[in-house]
DNA sequence: AATATTATTGCATTCGAAGTCATTTTTACT
DNA sequence: AGTAAAAATGACTTCGAATGCAATAATATT
C-alpha cells in the first residue's frame, strides 16, 4: 500500500530519464530505500523538521547512499523562496568591483544565499536584465548600478526586495548602501588646499554616474570655498581615459595645473603615469595627484595613491543585511546607510 | 466550464499570498485575461509553440498588461533545464579572474544562459560549494579551480557537463579550456637567456595551482638547457608575496639575480616595485622581470611588464561552447584545448 | 461539396519537495 | 493501568509551467 505511489513515479522517472542518461536521486527515491513517506524525508530536510532519530537515520543512510540532495528548484517553487539574489554590477573592469563581488559572495554564502550574477557593459539593457530576473524569481536584488524611475518601480510591484549599493536615490523608501563620497572628496581636496595649491582639475568619472556626480560636486564646491582655480574634465573611469585627458590638457596648453582630483584610483594612476612618463613632471612636488576608493593598486610603490578607501566589508555587510531584513519582513521600514570613507595618506600627494 | 480549474487556482493563490504581499502573476492569470488555456500561455512562451496568431495576440496583451514573465523555476521543474550554470572561480582578487568572469557573463548572457557564482578562499570547502550546486541543478559547470577526482566523479555521476578553465586532468574524458603556459613560459625564458641573462629567479605562485606548476615547469625545464644558475622560489600570486620575497633574498644575500621569471603579472609587478623602490637597482638593466597573464595593469607605465598574454576571450568562448555541447548532447566526445598565449615585450626586460 | 490533411486548442498529468491535516505512535502523568 | 498530551507519520495537495494526447478548427485537395 505504501508502496504505491513511489512505485508510479518509479516506472515515469525510468520513462523520463531516457534523455538525460543519469537520473539524480529524488525525495521518493530516497523515501522508498528507506522504507518511510516522501514527508518524512522531506521532514529530515528541514531544520527542526518533526522526525524520530530512528527514521532520520534510515533516512541519512539512504541519502547518502544516493548521493541525494534536495532540489532548490523543486523547493522554490512551493516555498517561493529560492536563495537566490540578484547581483546587478556594471563592468567589472572597475577595480572596485571585484572586491565588492567577493565580499558578497562571502557574506551572502555565510546565509545559504547564492548570487545569480548579472553584468552588462552599456546602459540601456538594464530592463532586459530585470526581465531575467524576473524569471528566475530571485529573492532580491542587489544593484550597484543606476535605476531608472520605472525600474524602481517595478521591483516594488513585484515585490522584490531592493538594495542599492553606491547608489542613492531621495524617495525614501528605497534602501541603499552608500559610501559618502562627496565628504571624502571635501577632506581630499581640503588638505590639497592647505598644501597651498592653487589650479586644480578634477576629473569626473562617467556622466551617467551618480558616484562620480557626487565625487565631483564635493570637489567642486569645496574648491569654490577656496581662491583657487578650476578646470573640470570628463572621463570614464578608466586609465586610459584619465592619460588622454592629460595629453589633452597640455597639448592645448590650456591649463597648467597643480593638482589633480581625479574620480577614482584608476584615474588618479592614468594621470601619475601621464604627468611622470609622458610630461617628465614630478608628482607630488609639482602636481599632487588623489583619487578615491582605495584599491590594492593604489598601495604599489610606483603610485602609493592619496585617496579615500571605501569600507567595503563594512558595506557589503550592511546590504545584505539590509536585503535579508526586507526579505524576512517586508514590512520593515526603508533605510539609507552612508559609511565615511578613510582618507589614505600616499605619496601621489604631500599632505599635512 | 473552462474557468473552472483557474477559478480553483485563484482562491488558493490569495490565501497563499497572505505572507508575500504582492501576486506574481503565473500563466493561469494570463490564460484567465486572455480567455484560453494555460497550455496556450506556455505554448506563446516557448519558441516554435504552435499557437495562431489570434491567440497570440490575445495572450500577448494580456502578458503585457499583467506584467507576466514565465517562472524559471517552474519551468526548470518540469524541463530539467535550468538554463544556470555554476561558475566555481578561486578568489577573485587574482586580476585575471574579473575578466574571465566578465567575459563568461557576457558570452553565456548571450546564449540565455546565467552564472549562479561560487568563490572561495581556501581549497577545502570545494564539496560544500559542489553541494550547493547538486541543489540548484545547474546545467553545467565552469571550474577555474581544481577539483579532487572524487569530485570529478561526483560530476560524472550526476550527469553534470563540466568544462575546467585553465586547468587540465590527464584523463581525457575530462573537457577542459587551457592556455599553454609551459610553451609562454618557455618562450619568455628563452628570450632572457637570449640576452645573456645567467642568473635566474624562478618565482612560483601557491603550489596547490597547477597554472603556477606549469609555468614553473616551462621556465626550470627551458632553463635547464643553458648554462645558468637557478632558485626557485614560492609565492601565492600575490604582490605582497612577491615583495616579501625579494626582500628575504636580498637580506640573506643568497643570490644575485639578474632575472627574475614570475608567475603572474601581479608577481612580477611586485618586483619590479620591491627592486625599484626598495634596493634601488634598475629593471631591466640590472634585473629582467617578466610576468604571465596579460592584465591590463602590467601595461601601465610604470611596469610595461613583458608577459604572456592569455587569449581570454577565445578561451573563454571555446569553454562555453564546449559546454553547452556538453549539455544539449552529452554524448558528444570531451576535449581539451590548449590556447598558445602572445608574448608582449614590454619594458621590464630588453627584448631582441 | 466531401474528404483528407494540417494546424490549434484544452484537458489532464507531470516535475520534486513542502506543507496541511488526520491518524497513529510514543511519552508523561495521575 | 488508564488517560491525556505530545510527537511522529503518511496520504494528499500544492507551487507554475510544459507536454502528450485527444478533440476541434482551419485549410488543402480532389
Amino acid at each position: 500500500m505504501e508502496k504505491k505511489t513511489p512505485d508510479n513515479k518509479r516506472k515515469t522517472v525510468l520513462t523520463t530519464s531516457r534523455n538525460s542518461r543519469k537520473k539524480r536521486s529524488t525525495s521518493y527515491d530516497v523515501s522508498r530505500m528507506a522504507g518511510v513517506s516522501q514527508s518524512a524525508v522531506s521532514r529530515c530536510f528541514k531544520p527542526g523538521g518533526s522526525v524520530s532519530a530512528k527514521t532520520r537515520a534510515k533516512v541519512e543512510a539512504a541519502a547518502k547512499k544516493l548521493g541525494y540532495q534536495p532540489n532548490a528548484i523543486a523547493r522554490g517553487l512551493i516555498t517561493r523562496r529560492s536563495n537566490i539574489v540578484a547581483v546587478i554590477i556594471t563592468e567589472l573592469t572597475n577595480l572596485n568591483y571585484p572586491e565588492v563581488l567577493s565580499q558578497l559572495n562571502k557574506i551572502l554564502g555565510q546565509k545559504g544565499i547564492h548570487i545569480l550574477l548579472f553584468t552588462f557593459g552599456s546602459k540601456e539593457n538594464i530592463d532586459n536584465v530585470l526581465d531575467q530576473v524576473w524569471q528566475y524569481q530571485v529573492d532580491g536584488i542587489i544593484a550597484a548600478t543606476q535605476f531608472t524611475d520605472k525600474q524602481i518601480k517595478a521591483c516594488f510591484e513585484r515585490g522584490t526586495p531592493l538594495v542599492f549599493y553606491n547608489s542613492v536615490y531621495a524617495d525614501s523608501s528605497i534602501n541603499s548602501v552608500c559610501c559618502d563620497h562627496e565628504e571624502g572628496e571635501r577632506q581630499l581636496v581640503e588638505s590639497l588646499l592647505k598644501d597651498k595649491r592653487k589650479s586644480f582639475v578634477v576629473m569626473s568619472g562617467p556622466k551617467e554616474s551618480a558616484v562620480s556626480t557626487a565625487r565631483t560636486r564635493g570637489a567642486i564646491n569645496t574648491l569654490n570655498e577656496g581662491d583657487v582655480s578650476v578646470l573640470q574634465l570628463s572621463g570614464d573611469y578608466s586609465y586610459q581615459s584619465a592619460r588622454e585627458l592629460i595629453r589633452e590638457m597640455f597639448e592645448n596648453k590650456t591649463f597648467e595645473p597643480d593638482a589633480i582630483v581625479c574620480a577614482n584610483d584608476t584615474m588618479a594612476i592614468g594621470c601619475i603615469d601621464a604627468l611622470r612618463h609622458e610630461y617628465n613632471m614630478k608628482v607630488p612636488e609639482q602636481v599632487a595627484v588623489v583619487g578615491f576608493d582605495g584599491v590594492s593598486q593604489a598601495r604599489w610603490a610606483s603610485y602609493e595613491v592619496t585617496t579615500v578607501v571605501q569600507p567595503v566589508e563594512h558595506m557589503v555587510e550592511a546590504a545584505v543585511n539590509m536585503l535579508i531584513e526586507r526579505i524576512e519582513n517586508p514590512e520593515s521600514p526603508a533605510e539609507k546607510r552612508l559609511f565615511a570613507g578613510k582618507l589614505i595618506a600616499g605619496r601621489s600627494a604631500l599632505l599635512n
